[in-house]
RNA sequence: CGUCUCAUAGUUUAAUGGAUAAAACGAGCGUUUCCUAAACGCUUGAUCCAGGUUCGAUUCCCGGUGAGACGACCA
């Protein structure tokens, strides 16, 4: 089935011929710079004159009048009119246009999305540790992931989702030697705490003791660093560490058991946020990966070994450092683990591309890592993205577990949840809902407030998150979203067969203006995957909405004025809930029937 | 010391080099006999400083100031 081109689209490309049928000159169709109007002047779409100004030696005002009425002469279901202010040609698009776009689009059920390209991409996200319970960045990462995975998916691509779990190293010892030095075999049942709480709790310990240890040792007159190293507690961390890389069975079942423990945890809470993947690395599976290809690095000379028999890749003169990839120990650091995982995707899903989803933190790492990759020649080299996200920060700065300032991410969808709870109550539009509606709704809107809250803003900003002040549920929100929609709904309930052919010739400007913002949803969401930026969509369905509930408090829809009237706007209603839904959807929000 | 990010109304955020910089929250005023007022309308207010490139700079380049990240045989 051929898509039909956008407005904008259909401009660039119908302006590009006429440049060379009037002008004999050749001109990229996606050269041709196309605004919406600004309100304050009259039409719907702008070309920017400017641009071509210069190559084809006329004034904006000559090229302008001969180009619109060329377009106007040619194209005249396309435009109605055009005025030419200081060099910007502003081109109305006749309401013929509009009426026609949505009475070929109002049922359309996959409007904006696109078929299948033959590409596959794998997405990593989340990528937990096994020592503490998931905080607000995991949050930010999970629905970021979650919702490039989805872009990408309704943009043709084949998506594979994954997740590396950090579930082996010093730092899940540390949870594991405080459990046994201090839990008297507690469980997390016994307890009656969530699993990875409960393994977090002991990580806290751990740290607790480490520090009085420290302190103990400082009294005596040892320095700072020393005593941190040689505290009777971490070098049991250490010693466990090393029991567990040569296997020691009751190490090994302890290990399992706490991280059986996690797990549960988890897993609770991605089904509770609507986290999920198709495949699950664990570190304690991959971090020999990547042995092999330091040896065949060191064959094809791409790698270097120092006196002391540690192998080493020197990047100074693509303006890096020289980077370590295996200990004189002989074992692999994390950058050599990385490659070998890539390798290993490549091998089980071959990808065309590979999508991380991690904090701007480890920039450096991962232009490392491509560049290591594509030094070594791997096939998954060009593929390697690093989708990096700003941290989430308080107002006082970073979270540091250490001064407890983490925000626990099962307390803040726990809150979110009890706000809309209260918020409902105190509206009381809900009173006939069971018990299940009623807790089903609680969690769509709280979690779609938490949701939007973190993904409209574009990812590569750091943003700042006040534990103080509670998430909005007013203006540019999930909630107002889901209200719109949910308003729709109600009007879309009484059941009443739109009609294709709605007869109208004319329309009103805010018919229009929702008409207009409705053609650029399929845009919208190239453009969003084409960024990796999930906000392009939140802040395109938010306006969205606005447009309609302006729409909605000016004109009626089930009385109209005419039956004409009637059809148009039901179909402008219809097409208009079916983008919300489709739009936040896509950033992992559902919607409400009623709220 | 070096590399890289960021700096926009009181606050949180928008703006492929294009017209008089756009919203939300906050503050103030108003809107409901009629499809959900979690809404709508009006008012208020900003590009860190100094140069340069350009017909045109929040955007690109140079310098400065401020904040952050990274450059660890941690991950």
């Amino acid at each position: 089935m051929l898509r039909p081109m956008s407005v904008v689209a259909q401009i660039k490309e119908v302006t590009a011929r006429a440049i060379k049928e009037l002008f004999n000159h050749e001109l990229n169709a996606n050269d041709v710079l196309v605004n919406a109007t600004k309100p304050e002047f009259e039409g719907d779409y702008t070309i920017v004159l400017f641009a071509f100004v210069k190559q084809l030696k006329k004034s904006p005002d000559t090229l302008g009048n001969e180009l619109g009425e060329y377009l106007i002469k040619n194209h005249s279901t396309i435009f109605s009119s055009f005025n030419i202010i200081k060099g910007f040609l502003n081109l109305a698009i006749t309401d013929y246009y509009w009426i026609e776009f949505l009475q070929s689009a109002y049922s359309n059920a996959s409007f904006g999305i696109k078929e299948k390209n033959g590409q596959r991409v794998m997405v990593e996200y989340s990528s937990p540790n096994t020592n503490k319970p998931l905080h607000l960045g995991h949050l930010r990462n999970n629905f970021l992931g979650w919702s490039i995975a989805e872009i990408l998916e309704v943009n043709g691509y084949d998506v594979i989702k994954t997740c590396i779990v950090n579930d082996r190293g010093i730092h899940i010892c540390k949870s594991m030697i405080a459990w046994q030095l201090f839990a008297n075999g507690a469980t997390p049942e016994s307890t009656n705490t969530k699993g990875d709480h409960f393994v977090g709790d002991y990580y806290v310990k751990f740290n607790d003791e480490l520090k009085k240890q420290v302190e103990e040792l400082i009294n005596k007159g040892i320095d700072k660093e020393t005593a941190e190293k040689e505290a009777p507690i971490m070098k049991a961390a250490q010693q466990m560490l090393i029991d567990w890389e040569a296997g020691k069975p009751d190490i090994i079942e302890l290990w399992k058991k706490m991280n059986s423990w996690v797990y549960a945890g988890f897993d609770a809470t991605y089904k509770r946020i609507g986290s999920d993947f198709e495949k699950t690395y664990y570190e304690s599976n991959t971090y020999l990966l990547g042995k092999d290809l330091v040896e065949e690095g060191l064959q094809k000379k791409v790698f270097y070994q120092k006196e002391d028999s540690s192998v080493w890749i020197d990047l100074t003169k693509d303006g890096l450092d020289e980077k370590i990839v295996r200990r004189k120990d002989g074992t692999s650091v994390y950058i050599t683990q990385d490659i070998g995982l890539a390798e290993q995707k490549q091998k089980e899903f071959n990808a065309q591309r590979s999508i991380y989803v991690v904090g701007d933190e480890q920039n450096y790492h991962f232009k490392v890592l491509k560049l290591i990759c594509q030094k070594l020649q791997l096939p998954s080299a060009d593929g390697i993205y690093h989708l990096s996200y700003g941290m989430v920060e308080l107002p006082s700065g970073k979270m540091k577990s250490r001064e407890g300032t983490v925000v626990d991410a099962d307390d803040l969808v726990d809150e979110m949840i009890n706000i809309s709870k209260q918020k409902t109550a105190e509206l009381g539009k809900v009173k006939d809902f069971t018990t299940d509606e009623l807790n089903a709704l609680y969690d769509t809107i709280g979690l779609g407030a938490l949701k939007f809250f973190l993904l409209r803003v574009d990812p590569k900003k750091k943003m700042i998150f006040n534990p103080e002040e509670s998430i909005d549920f007013h203006g540019f929100t999930g909630p107002f979203i889901q209200y719109t929609y949910a308003r729709i709904k109600s009007i879309l309930r009484k059941p009443e067969a739109i009609s294709r052919e709605s007869g109208v010739k004319n329309l009103l400007p805010l018919e229009k203006a929702l008409a207009i913002q409705l053609e650029t949803f399929p845009a919208s969401i190239e453009e969003s995957a084409a960024e990796y930026d999930p906000s392009k969509i939140a802040i395109y369905i938010f306006e969205l909405a606005k447009t309609f509930n302006s729409f909605y408090a000016e004109h009626s829809i089930a009385n109209a004025e005419t039956e004409e009237k009637k059809t148009v706007r039901l179909q402008l209603a219809q097409l208009t809930a079916q983008v919300l839904e489709t739009g936040i959807g896509l950033l992992g929000i559902k919607v409400p029937e009623r709220m």
